[in-house]
DNA sequence: ACCTGAACACCGTTCAAGT
DNA sequence: ACCTGAACACCGTTCAAGT
């Protein structure tokens, strides 16, 4: 009878029925997520940090795309939004949070942006934007462009937060693309800003700033 | 003497030495993009095409990701730029020129604004821009916010082209976001919005329009 | 210097099968 | 309904070796 094999590696025992739901995985990934960072997520390393094979995610989840969409999803339902337009300018108070956030979770939000299905959280935010401007007085439509507007604005600002890259950090790369653009056509072809010149030293943060003050000149103030 | 073997698949011969170099990389791999789309892009499928051994790109690329970012800054380095401030409006002309490359590319450009390598191409789109604006009375610094703003405005309203999902699309996928996002916290969350209000009916272009009228709104018109 | 062979260390996902 | 085993069809990239 050969009982009590030495050291067989302990056959993992089968998961329970109840062990998985949609909220467990987005847990255990977003733990994931924030000690290893978003590329360490994947639906094996979930799997492992939940006791369970790879598969049984897919009761839950269509897609490891649907996965990330339900972290970014439950951090931005997490976001606090001023309730009332108070303090010194709710609007701006909603999107520095909503920047933050971006900022914060950069890695996430870029594959989300890239992907298609930002619409939940994200419409919150553009909600509670287009209540603020209603009660200063902006007629519907009004206050429609102008969000759609702060929006696009925040997720540009927010990708391009690491500036462009200048010839400085790293020539070889920028003489390389120099050398690759050449020849595309003969016509004129502005001959490539020049290196020193051109933006001060604005940081991202600050070109953020400088983007809101100007969007909402127009914006009557709280009453 | 072993002579003709029936068809012993033909043994591809070695590839010549000036077989490759960068520029007609990047061609090959932009030509599988128009034909097959981006994700077709690999670099096992452009060596492919090359007629060579995958590690062969490697002496002229670091990696797929600076191939990816050679086909987006040779596609922006051949968009047709107003040379002067003519016709109805230049700065109008550039960022249609640039959000259009966005959109016709978008699979591109996602991927490269989820990356850190813009630069090159975006910094000519800029330089313009910025050069239009001090012709029109602009001092320096104002017009360097207003180029930061406009781009980022851009590159927002290209990704959110296609509108923010709701609900009608998939209301399975929205009633497990709301279920995902139930018990984050107590607090005061506002109930998501009400489904059929909300936006008017704007196409993503169209937003796009009204955001260029409102940000371009106090600059004066070219002399 | 430039191109290749083979392998490493992974992926997400399908399919069929267990319970 | 929910979880699993095994396999499919890929990836990008490293390392060592040829020419």
């Amino acid at each position: 009878m050969p009982e009590s094999r030495p050291h067989p590696a302990p056959p993992r025992k089968r998961a329970p029925r109840g062990t998985l739901d949609r909220v467990r995985v987005l847990l255990a990934a977003t733990a994931i997520m924030a000690e290893e960072g978003t590329e360490a997520v994947t639906i094996r390393r979930i799997a492992d940090e939940l006791d369970v094979r790879p598969m049984a995610l897919y009761t839950y989840f269509r897609s490891k795309d649907e996965v990330l969409a339900g972290i970014y999803t439950r951090l931005l339902a997490e976001i606090d939004l001023p309730v009332a337009d108070e303090g010194p300018d709710g609007i701006r108070a909603v999107m520095h949070a909503y920047y933050e956030l971006l900022i914060e979770h950069a890695a996430l939000a870029r594959i989300h942006l890239a992907a298609d299905h930002y619409g939940q959280g994200d419409l919150r935010v553009s909600e509670k934007l287009h209540g603020f401007l209603l009660a200063r007085g902006l007629d519907d439509r009004a206050a429609t462009e102008l969000v759609a507007t702060l929006v696009r604005f925040t997720i540009g600002s927010a990708l391009l937060r690491p500036l462009p890259n200048l010839p400085e950090e790293d020539p070889q790369a920028w003489r390389n693309s120099q050398r690759d653009t050449q020849v595309v056509s003969a016509s004129d072809r502005s001959p490539s800003p020049a290196p020193g010149t051109g933006l001060p030293d604005f940081t991202g943060d600050e070109f953020f700033e400088h983007g809101l003050d100007l969007i909402l000149a127009g914006v009557p103030p709280r009453k």
